[in-house]
DNA sequence: AATATTAATCGTATTTTTACGATTAATTAC
DNA sequence: GTAATTAATCGTAAAAATACGATTAATATT
C-alpha cells in the first residue's frame, strides 16, 4: 500500500507521467531553463544559480538524468550538463500528444 | 526541512511545475485521456475504468480539480467531470513554452 | 419515511520526495 | 606529495503522495 500501481496503467500513460514528474518541481524546471539558455552548464554554476544546497541540486540533477532529459559530460573534476536532445523531443511529443488529442476531440464539432 | 521551497523560484517555473505535477501520475493521465475521449464522464464511470478504489480515484480527481484542469458539475447524486478548457490551454501553453524555448535556442545556429 | 446509491472526506499505513550536512572519491593546484 | 576544489553519495529528518477501508452527507429510489 502507498506505492504507485504503475503496472496497472498503459505504457503510454506511464511515459507521460514519468516525463511530467521530471518537470514537477520548480528547481528542475529552472535547471532545464538554465541549460536551454546556456546550451551547457557546469554543475557548480547550476548550484550557484539555485537557492538550494549542492547536495539537493545534485539530487535534482540525478532525477533529470534518470528521466534522460539531461546528460552530464565529465570534464576533469567538473561535470558539464546539457539537454539530451533525443529524449527532450520524446518528452515534448509525449506530453504534447496528450494536449493535441484534446484539441482534436474539441474540434470534432457535434 | 523536507518541504518544497516554492517561494524561491519564479512564478513561471512554479506554474509549469504545478501543471506537470498534475500529469505526474498515470492514473491522472488516464483520467484526462478518458475525459478527452468521452468529453464528459460521471465519477462512477471513471472509477469503473481505473484499477483503483473509489476513494483513491476521488483523491486523484481532487488533485486535477485543484490544478483546475478539470471541473465537476453536480448532477443529483452524481458528479459529471469534464476538461476545463481555459486551464487546459494554459497548461498546454505553459509546458509547451518550455519546450519551445528549447527549440528556439537549438535553432540559433552557432 | 426507509433504503440504496453516489461521491467526498477521514483516518491511517506505506512509500516517495525534498532538503541538508557530512563524507567520499576524484581531479586540480600548489 | 599535500591541500584545495568539485560533484556524487550517504545518512537522516521532515513533508508530501499514494492507496485503501470506513464513514459521512447528499440525492434518488422504493
Amino acid at each position: 500500500m502507498g506505492s504507485t500501481k504503475s503496472d496497472e496503467f498503459s505504457v503510454k500513460d506511464n511515459r507521460i507521467a514519468t516525463y511530467a514528474k521530471a518537470l514537477a518541481h520548480p528547481a528542475r524546471v529552472a535547471i532545464l531553463r538554465l541549460l536551454i539558455q546556456r546550451q551547457a552548464c557546469v554543475c557548480g554554476d547550476i548550484v550557484d544559480e539555485l537557492p538550494l544546497s549542492q547536495s539537493t541540486v545534485s539530487q535534482h540533477l540525478k532525477e533529470l538524468k534518470e528521466a534522460r532529459l539531461i546528460k552530464g559530460d565529465i570534464d576533469g573534476a567538473r561535470v558539464c550538463y546539457c539537454i539530451d536532445d533525443h529524449e527532450m523531443n520524446a518528452a515534448k511529443n509525449a506530453i504534447q500528444g496528450l494536449f493535441d488529442s484534446y484539441e482534436v476531440q474539441k474540434n470534432k464539432c457535434c
